[in-house]
DNA sequence: ATTACTAGTTTCCACAAAGTAACTACATTT
DNA sequence: AAATGTAGTTACTTTGTGGAAACTAGTAAT
């Protein structure tokens, strides 16, 4: 999102969200997690996304410094992805994410 | 965000994305913490949002069990909103998001 | 009769985000 | 010459989300 009335907002949160409070980032910064992935893989790995739209939100995590992107000279083109410190920095907030989501899905089931 | 293919995916965290992943729930529940407030309130304290965008977040963040809705039969109407227990389970995340966000805010700003 | 208050609701429109399908570039392989 | 591989790109279309502005209901106050 490059809304800048959510980035330049007074409230912390907004301005968060401004940054990773889409559908999409959420789910590639946590996919992604502690690996050096290519481009094709995580078009293999991230469900329900398309190409264009995984290419605009990687290109957007690079831009805020949250994913590294870097780009070998050959043919055909080999590019690695990993995140930055402010991306990893992201991980334990996602994991605690993932682990909220299934508790409160047991607790549905057990009625 | 309604989307049934995020809701039913098997990756846990898209599923997560699907209730709380869109750009005002995080702000919504972040801002009522452990408060109980009025509609007036809310939509006097979040940033940007307007009164038919308030009014189905919040009726969504109700049926997914996040927040609690008391009527009272009242003239004018009172309606008391605060979070359930799968709401404030979500708090320390969001503070954990805020902290990260003021974190590397402070590291741009040091250069 | 009119105004005030609260918590919405409605309709139409605008915009952002996403989807589709074809296309790109270049070295290598067949 | 054609196909292959990778990492995108593009143009148009569709869908989802949000915005604007007016409206609603009922009791109380003026």
């Amino acid at each position: 999102m490059r809304d800048k009335r959510f980035r330049s907002s007074e409230c912390p949160m907004t301005r968060a969200v401004g940054q990773i409070g889409n559908k999409w980032k959420p789910i590639i910064v946590n996919l992604i997690s502690k690996r050096t992935l290519r481009f094709g893989q995580l078009d293999a790995l991230v469900p329900l996304v398309t190409r264009k739209v995984l290419t605009e939100q990687l290109k957007e995590l690079v831009e805020d410094d949250i994913l590294k992107r870097v780009s070998y000279s050959e043919t055909p083109p080999r590019v690695e992805y990993s995140l930055t410190d402010k991306g990893l920095a992201l991980l334990p907030i996602f994991k605690s994410i993932v682990e909220w989501n299934l508790a409160f899905e047991k607790k549905i089931k057990k009625r």
